[in-house]
DNA sequence: CTTGTTTTTTACCATTTGGTAAATACACGA
DNA sequence: TCGTGTATTTACCAAATGGTAAAAAACAAG
């Protein structure tokens, strides 16, 4: 009778997969699914490329493995957002969480848009199974905290959007920020900004 | 003696290059630089591969005769702005037109955003040149009239990135729009909620 | 119609790509 | 230490890719 067990994964297995896939974020967060090559990959790995397949099945299941793990991550800082807190504050923490992601994760930040500016072709079934209970659910929070009069009245899915859009744009648009702004002045004053312009959007 | 003479281009030529710019736009701004191929582009154009290396002189002059022509295009609106105009409506006509470009060329928009995504290897020189001196004059004019109190004090370059973001957001991430915006929805509810963000944050 | 030029096709080519088979090296518990 | 399953390398492959040379076709001017 063959054990259907999932068999633990060796160290070796743990730590060369993970070294995969940081290559493979690094790839192909730089050149999209298309552009990216196993060698590319294999290179920054420190392995070769049969060695690589050794352990994904192919090209494809790289992608869709970092793009699995990377869902997660991205969810979280929308999961936090807490129906029992005060609103405005809710929304601020929230905007200054994905600020501070776009800070942190640029690569996994550049990546999501590759695959949405595609069309999201890998992505499209869990952004409906995820993401989209996820807004849904949220938007309605927010509707309720402005039907309480605790925020001013928007549009609250474009809303969402475009604190998306502001905060991811400083990863995703980085190569023109950095030729528009002097220096890195922009850490502090991006924060700063947003905060302005959202708190403006949303004070009762 | 050699004429240097650029002799005019025969019908023919200026309807095979615009056919092969054309297909070039949908099939670099669907898979990125790296991602596109020459094949691809002839059989989009309606070309053999080796009469549209007849026209170009490689893959990487198509490109970056299209990135050329789409820099003219993209700065547009943003020169229209106009220093001796009501300043609030200046800035809401402005926002007004990305919104539109981002709806009416959403191929141009994910070229461009393609193009940056991977840091803007054939358009830095671009950026630094066109962009960025029309950016601080740009900035300078609303500086201006912010100091003349006649809009609310914000950064002003994260003013215009957040325009910039928020309007482009429409045509790049188009595929997670659809995803969670019922039906097609967005076309007028996004026009009203930028508008009243917009106002918000610059109303003095 | 003829001739010279422009445009297109055909037939290639070298390199790169994702992927495989099989042999080899390695780890590690008995 | 040995044997056995795990990991890695070597040597490939077929298809795709960017690109070329040269012949053939289409076109334009006289």
């Amino acid at each position: 009778m063959k054990e259907s067990a999932p068999k633990k994964p060796s160290r070796i297995q743990l730590r060369n997969r993970s070294r995969i896939i940081e290559a493979a974020l690094e790839v192909f967060s730089q050149h999209g699914y298309r552009g990216a090559t196993l060698d590319q990959i294999a290179r920054e790995a420190g392995l070769s490329k049969p060695n690589i397949l050794y352990y994904f099945a192919g090209k494809e299941e790289i992608h869709v493995t970092l793009l699995n793990q990377l869902m997660e991550t991205w969810l979280d800082p929308l999961i936090e957002m807490d129906a029992n807190g005060e609103p405005l504050q809710e929304l601020l923490d929230y905007v200054q969480r994905k600020l501070d992601m776009a800070r942190d994760l640029p690569r996994e930040s550049r990546l999501f848009a590759n695959e949405i500016l595609q069309g999201a072709p890998r992505m499209k079934p869990h952004l409906h199974a995820s993401l989209k209970p996820l807004f849904d659910e949220k938007c309605a929070v927010i509707e309720g905290w402005m039907a309480e009069g605790r925020l001013a009245k928007v549009d609250v899915r474009h809303l969402i959007f475009s604190i998306w859009s502001s905060t991811q744009h400083y990863a995703d648009f980085e190569a023109q920020i950095d030729v528009l702004l002097p220096d890195g002045e922009d850490r502090g004053s991006a924060t700063q900004y947003l905060q302005t312009m959202f708190t403006k959007v949303l004070e009762p």
